[in-house]
RNA sequence: GGGGGUGUGCCCGAGUGGCUAAAGGGGACGGGCUGUAAACCCGUUGGCUACGCCUACCCAGGUUCGAAUCCUGGCGCCCCCA
């Protein structure tokens, strides 16, 4: 068993903040196993490397031996998290949050374990809350105090539209806390301000307040946004190997240590022996990001599967050779073959015009050889059976109908 | 309940009757250079087998030879007053 400091070491890696962090140190000398809250709205089914921080957290405060309350918020889910921008999500049916939920739960225990996992749904609680009851919860929260939230605070700024049930998200996150008696909380650090309605709401409840444990936002590839799905910018849990080690390689190097550290299983020292290396530049940063793809893939995919993945990249991208498993698609044998059209059946361009463009753009290869600009018929002959590619990486094989 | 404002392409944003498939920027995509990084340079950015045709400026009607631009009704959003 660590000491209460030792634990915290571990802990308080790559957090943002800990508040109060003293509190924590307070739990963990008690000895006792700690009750960990994750709460996540199944609103989309895929999980990406962004969800993946807190739940590697969480993976480390078990192998400390506390025990993870993850909760399915598949009733806040109704909610919609007010994270601000464009409010016209469609609303999602029962059905869907079920769906997303299944495939979350099983995506999230690739990480976690099982056995130290208490896996609880927020409709258990929140669904059968009367009105009276939602009155006497609501009534312990100010207007004032709800509207200090950051992204209330910048939308109310900006003249844009905040509905009322918005308000209740925190509150029904809050009570979460309360019903789990959790003893530490994790979230992004945009959730700081539901977290800590949950320590407010706790101890106005004669509980034992939650720490509230912040974790950095892990930038998309883009390195600009947050990774989401919806900027296009996110790294799934289930991308393929090769397709997952194709996007790292493609991050920014300024974000190369933050992926270590967010995105990897690599001990506390051993994270700060490759930051040292960044920050010297004794080791080349393609070389260090080379290290990361791998490791990272092989956290979802095992380490065969990472070696692969580099060997693949190689031949793609360093020797400029199609990939060994290109896929064959069939298509209705046609002489000429219209190329524009072609394009789109194989799913390498959205539309006709599009594939007009990647043509007239010099961004189409047929078994490497680039097709000229304004070509747009081919003889069947020219096309069957052999590579068509699209930019760098997209390629396919077309093989007639049968 | 009353008053005012606003709604343009993926996003922001010009455009007040024909020269507008719609300026400019961002993003995205393609090419070059590279380490599939960044920066930089160039090109493309509604659909269509395409010197043409079709669909487009919140929606539905209308005026006009002609509308993103004018009129009527509707819808969304914002602000002020109550």
């Amino acid at each position: 068993m660590l000491t209460p400091e030792q634990q915290m070491h571990i802990l308080e890696s790559g957090t943002e903040a800990i508040v109060p962090r003293q509190a924590l140190l307070d739990k963990l000398a008690t000895g006792r196993p700690l009750r960990i809250k994750l709460g996540v709205d199944p609103t989309a089914p895929d999980l990406h490397l962004g969800h993946a921080v807190p739940l590697r957290k969480l993976r480390q405060f078990q192998d400390l031996g506390h025990t993870v309350v993850l909760i399915i918020g598949d009733f806040t889910a109704l909610i919609g998290d007010p994270s601000g921008r464009s409010a016209t999500r469609p609303p999602l049916t029962v059905e869907q949050i079920d769906e997303n939920a299944q495939t979350y739960i099983a995506q999230a225990f690739r990480i976690l374990d099982p056995v130290k996992t208490e896996l609880r749904r927020n409709s258990d609680w929140l669904g059968p809350l009367g009105f009276a009851e939602l009155l006497r919860l609501t009534s312990r929260f100010t207007v004032a105090r709800i509207l200090e939230r950051d992204d209330f605070a910048k939308r109310y700024e900006e003249q844009r539209p905040i509905s009322l049930h918005e308000f209740l998200y925190p509150v029904a996150q809050a009570y979460d806390s309360v019903v789990v008696e959790a003893d530490v909380e994790l979230g992004g650090t945009d959730q700081l301000f539901n977290l800590l309605a949950g320590r407010e709401l706790m101890e106005k409840s004669g509980l034992e307040p939650q720490v509230c444990l912040t974790l950095p936002l892990l930038e998309g590839t883009d390195g600009v946004q947050k990774m989401s799905k919806s900027y296009g910018n996110a790294v799934g849990l289930t991308d393929a190997p090769d397709e997952m080690f194709g996007k790292l390689m493609s991050i920014p190097d300024a974000l190369t240590a933050k992926y270590y550290r967010l995105a990897t299983l690599l001990t506390v020292d051993e994270l700060e022996a490759v930051e040292a290396e960044i920050s010297t530049g004794s080791v080349h940063p393609g070389v260090q990001k080379r290290r990361l793809a791998r490791l990272v893939v092989e956290v979802y995919h095992g380490p065969q599967a990472a070696i692969d993945a580099e060997a693949a990249f190689d031949r793609v991208f360093k020797r400029h050779e199609a990939p060994v498993d290109v896929p064959e698609i069939e298509v209705e044998a046609a002489d000429p073959v219209h190329l524009p059209a072609l394009l789109r059946e194989l799913g390498l361009a959205p539309s006709n015009g599009e594939g007009r463009r990647l043509i007239d753009g010099g961004g189409v290869r047929i078994d490497g050889n680039p097709v000229a600009p304004g070509v747009y018929d081919l003889s069947w002959a020219a096309v069957s059976g052999h590579v068509v590619q699209a930019g760098k990486r997209h390629f396919a094989r077309p093989v007639p109908r049968t």
